[in-house]
DNA sequence: TGATATCGTCACCATATCGTCACACAAAGC
DNA sequence: GCTTTGTGTGACGATATGGTGACGATATCA
């Protein structure tokens, strides 16, 4: 399992196609990427990278998808990973040799994308529960996740539900810069559509609740790009 | 036995879904939860934070979980927690086997969420006979689980059962959020088909009970995620 | 049995919070 | 400088959320 706090999805495709729009959406959404592609170049990065998801196309050159499953999962000390299988075919059979060859999860094509999102975020909630209780702090920001409460400089701070999500996750990762489209779909929920714009409004109504008059703004805009905090 | 009023529960498992699983559900009925994916681990988890009850997976690498069991039970000046161990085989000479390891309790898989749930709290009643006595306090509130007598700044006051509940599942994490769902499942129990909205009403009447003219509500309403004590 | 306490649900209200827009302002490009 | 593009933000209507009194159904107890 991979050791920084973003979660890193292994691609394994042998369709360029495939990898560029996988890789796309998924860094859209927050994630890491690597990519392989074949069976080979695949257990290869798992030994390395320690991925959390794998995205596992079953028809690969070399090594067929349900060999490297196999292989994964019975390779001693091996990855904690969770395996979706991603097929073509979706004939029943198939799907049940997939998931007792250990996959963890198995999609068909063709899929939506926001589909394979929600099993890739589904999957990593079961791989890496998040550790809950965890009081996050940035500078003199405070934020416990499990009270609620949030603070700067010991002054107690009221948020609403949408600006505490926002700044929890402003806080998980400091200093990184998130796109409007990442926010959305982290604060938000995936399938909710709302303006992006939406988001410079929460930012402002984050802002001005956490600000105090003199000491400098938290949260920087990066033009172009969209926010970060710290 | 852990030195804090909240339960602590001990997850045995190598399969990381498992530990997610038994782990989420655990937290949201309110316990604390430990988790160790092998033998050693656990013997030193156990050492080390003294749990309540330790669910044991009969499969383990490395250490089996009955010898695990073995080695708890026959520890001088071990601990004193309720062990249950879980099985993927349903053998009566496996269960048979298991109790005489000094396991005091066996589930076999498939099991139900509630099912392993209500074992865990049957276990603990017996490991831990009503919390003996703790008695709650909380600001001015005090709540006595043994006499089931509640007072504010030493005034009496009478609940009704289900706010009696709910007051001792809110003072026992003081300022912990508590969801309504976690509420239904904590102070309602699992299976009962009962509206959420009916923790608000619970909780208004839990106010009007505790209210002092002048006093501030101790009860924190938390918009869109759920309740909390202080 | 009757009296009482407690319960779960509903309807209605107040308002906290939300998403969008419009316009002002700032930054980057030329 | 001017233009273009991106961001800040106040206002506003729509909506979601929570508080609460009323009411009928049950459970409890003498």
């Amino acid at each position: 399992m991979s050791r920084t706090d973003t979660p890193l999805v292994l691609v394994v495709d042998d369709e360029p196609a495939q990898r560029a729009l996988l890789s796309y959406n998924l860094e859209a959404s927050g994630f890491r990427v690597a990519l392989a592609e074949d069976g080979e170049e695949a257990l290869l990065k798992i030994a390395e990278d320690a991925p959390d998801v794998i995205l596992l196309d079953w028809m690969l050159p070399h090594v067929s998808g349900i060999e490297v499953c196999r292989r994964i999962k019975t390779q001693k000390g091996g990855s904690d990973a969770a395996i979706i299988m991603v097929s073509a075919r979706s004939d029943e059979s198939d799907r049940v040799r997939g998931l007792e060859t250990g996959a963890d999860d198995y999609i068909t094509k063709p899929y939506s994308v926001t589909e394979l999102l929600a099993r890739v975020r589904a999957n990593l909630r079961r791989v890496r529960p998040v550790q809950a209780g965890q009081v996050l702090e940035v500078g003199d920001l405070r934020l416990d996740p499990e009270t609620h409460r949030v603070s700067r400089a010991g002054q107690a701070i009221h948020l609403g539900p949408t600006e505490f999500r926002l700044l929890s996750a402003l806080m998980e990762r400091q200093g990184k810069v998130w796109t409007r489209e990442a926010l959305l779909d982290r604060v938000w929920g995936r399938d909710i559509y709302v303006d992006t714009r939406t988001v410079d409004v929460h930012i402002g109504r984050l802002r001005k609740a956490i600000g105090v008059a003199g000491a400098p703004d938290p949260i920087r805009t990066v033009r172009g790009a969209g926010y970060a905090l710290g």
